[in-house]
DNA sequence: TGCCAGGCCCTCTTTAGGGCCTT
């Protein structure tokens, strides 16, 4: 099958949950695939300007002693927007995520030009048999390789790539579409879970080579 | 000092509450 969108995936680690109650970003990673190919990394840490608490040393495995000598948020999110342009966009939970980029995208006065969609919602759409939609669940379910090495930007990102990948493939061989763009993924994130097989079967119509 | 979110989705729903996800 062909994958006829690029897409950039992307994952923020952070000091915390909400960029309105001050939390920042402390590291970004991405992926960018075309025609299901990864042709492109980006990873950097960024320091926050704060100190990051001890649960998220923990959680993350990114210490305060790394983050003291990191670039600004400010520098590194000037080189992500080049890295992302107008591409569009997908994250794990994508509504955390697209929080965390508009805050800091703010802070530069950049702004993204693509459109941005969500694997979680994808997945328990696509996925629902899965035990959660945890990414390491999803990952396992999949039967996906991997070292286990979660809560890093650039990891987190490559296995969001390959469960969205796994889920193309999944509609893929359920509905026969030729292709699978990413517009369609946007739409099925908003379709009730109840009607994502009429969904997917009339999309195969207009997709199916 | 201590506290802290928000969107989705289900149901014992819609004049609401709570679990799932993300750090």
């Amino acid at each position: 099958m062909s994958y006829a969108n690029s897409v950039v995936v992307l994952d923020f680690e952070t000091t915390g949950l909400s960029p309105d109650m001050g939390d920042r970003a402390i590291e970004i990673g991405a992926v960018r695939i075309e025609q299901g190919v990864v042709i492109e990394r980006f990873q950097e840490l960024m320091n926050p300007g704060q100190r990051v608490s001890g649960f998220i040393e923990d959680y993350t495995g990114i210490s305060n002693d790394m983050l003291k000598d990191a670039a600004p948020c400010e520098e590194v999110m000037e080189r992500f927007a080049e890295f992302v342009g107008d591409g569009n966009l997908v994250a794990h939970n994508a509504s955390f995520d697209k929080r965390f980029l508009d805050a800091e995208f703010a802070r530069i006065s950049r702004r993204y030009g693509g459109g941005f969609s969500c694997s979680l919602l994808a997945a328990r759409r696509i996925f629902q048999d899965a035990p959660n939609h945890k990414l390491g669940t999803l990952v396992r379910y999949a039967n996906i390789p991997s070292d286990g090495t979660f809560h890093r930007a650039l990891y987190d990102s490559e296995m969001t790539v390959k469960v969205w990948m796994a889920m193309l493939d999944s509609i893929n061989e359920r509905y026969d579409w030729a292709d699978v763009p990413f517009s369609a993924i946007q739409k099925l994130n908003k379709t009730p879970k109840k009607s994502v097989h009429q969904f997917l079967s009339k999309q195969s119509i207009r997709h199916s080579a």
